[in-house]
DNA sequence: AATACTTGACAGTGAGACTATGATGATATA
DNA sequence: TATATCATCATAGTCTCACTGTCAAGTATT
């Protein structure tokens, strides 16, 4: 393969440099020919390796949910607590977006570009984990862990929603507006919206007598028990969770 | 003014065509050939009120937002009650992107085209519900409503993202893809919301015998009371979209 | 009717997406 | 070493579309 001394790939390199000038200009904005002077390639290979500049955007999400969110998804079937298993799928969809700062952006752009969004890795992708996340609201609805009236579709478009809320917020006002990061507030994010819609149980075991007019020690009795610290916690964390950041280019 | 017999102002029908045109197709597919023949007006008109296509991008939600939202804010002042005045920010929100079924396809639009967005009435608009949200809540965690661990900007993207995400959705799924529309979820929504975050008081003087093995039961006891009301909708499948791909062109 | 203003028709410019083609030089194979 | 192959590049050219400029014709106001 004739490289002219470049050592990557060529196609790789034209997307990094494309996923950079998209994210950062806008679709129209960006030229093929910054993207290819970017890349260091001409124009003419640009048109090789992808047929139109739409094709090369659609391009790029679909590399990035292949290599980093499907083996993500891997272990779900695995984990048989419900609120666990909802946790693991907003934790893959999470790390989806952290690990590639850019991919929210891109997601957007093609979401806005057409209708053939629907027809990507990515869409499909998120598609799979809604689908997922409504299947376990369903079962916990069935099981008796959360409240027969809850709506399903509803408790799943708080929970993706308040996510891409996140992320979008993060993405238009430039990373760093506070310090903690969005995976930091998962566990405190789920915690509410599971106390709004777990069944109410019977007890069983100790009894104790608490004055219930004492709020703040309840307060501490409920969170510092066991309990409500998100219920996956033994559940392992998703394995790209060490936030290698392969690539610095993303 | 010269109308050559036509009724409405040239401004307005321009606008009414490009919004349907630029929601039904995109930025770059829209062109203002098509818009102004929409709109039946020569291409010449368009530039003469609106400089360039995306001046006119820019131009509608700028009309909607203030035609519509300002007015739905003027009550919220007057509303003592945090929880009341949450949900009547909401709702203003709700209805501006009910009322305006394309509204949310040309934010979008506008959101991806460039940075410009932020200096919008529509960007304003939002930004400026975010702002008053933010102080509900802090203000329900001050005067103990709400619980005093939590996290006001996490909350307030669960309420935002929530209802954005129920949007997109509608936006991409073609509208009814169910019966209950989005203002039907609001209150169901916000009891969730609301349980998950109350501080736990009242009951006053009440001794209970508690299990404390079982901390969930102890979060429904202490939220018991009369919000589950909420009636149990069955959940019904999503009539999936009708696959009805009006023009080929991809 | 006279004047001021608005609109339309049309021609033209320039940017940028995309194509076609032939040259170049690295690599593989004989 | 010689030859074939193939990726890449450079260049030139086509086409679509945003946008401009001009002028004639219509309408409103006086």
């Amino acid at each position: 393969m004739a490289d002219h001394g470049r050592t990557k790939n060529r196609k790789d390199r034209i997307m990094d440099a494309a996923l950079r000038i998209f994210a950062e200009k806008s679709f129209q904005e960006a030229t093929i020919a910054e993207i290819s002077k970017e890349a260091g390639v001409s124009e003419a290979t640009v048109y090789e390796y992808f047929g139109t500049k739409e094709d090369l955007l659609f391009a790029i999400p679909e590399k990035i949910t292949n290599d980093t969110f499907e083996e993500s998804q891997a272990v779900l079937p695995y984990i048989k607590d419900v609120e666990g298993r909802m946790r693991a799928i907003l934790l893959s969809y999470i790390q989806l977006y952290q690990n590639n700062p850019h991919y929210s952006a891109l997601v957007l752009l093609q979401l806005m570009s057409n209708k053939r969004f629907r027809q990507t890795a990515a869409h499909e992708a998120i598609r799979r984990s809604a689908h997922n996340l409504l299947d376990c609201i369903r079962e916990g609805i069935a099981n008796g862990t959360f409240r027969s009236d809850a709506d399903a579709y509803l408790i799943r478009s708080m929970l993706m929603g308040a996510i891409e809320h996140l992320f979008i917020h993060w993405h238009m006002q430039g990373k760093p507006k506070r310090d903690k990061t969005i995976m930091d507030m998962l566990d405190p994010f789920l915690e509410i919206v599971f106390n709004g819609i777990r069944a109410k149980k019977e007890q069983q075991g100790l009894t104790i007598h608490l004055n219930l007019q004492d709020t703040r020690a309840l307060g501490e009795i409920l969170q510092n028990g066991s309990m409500l610290k998100s219920p996956a916690q033994d559940v392992k964390p998703a394995p790209n969770m060490k936030q290698k950041n392969k690539q610095k280019t993303y």
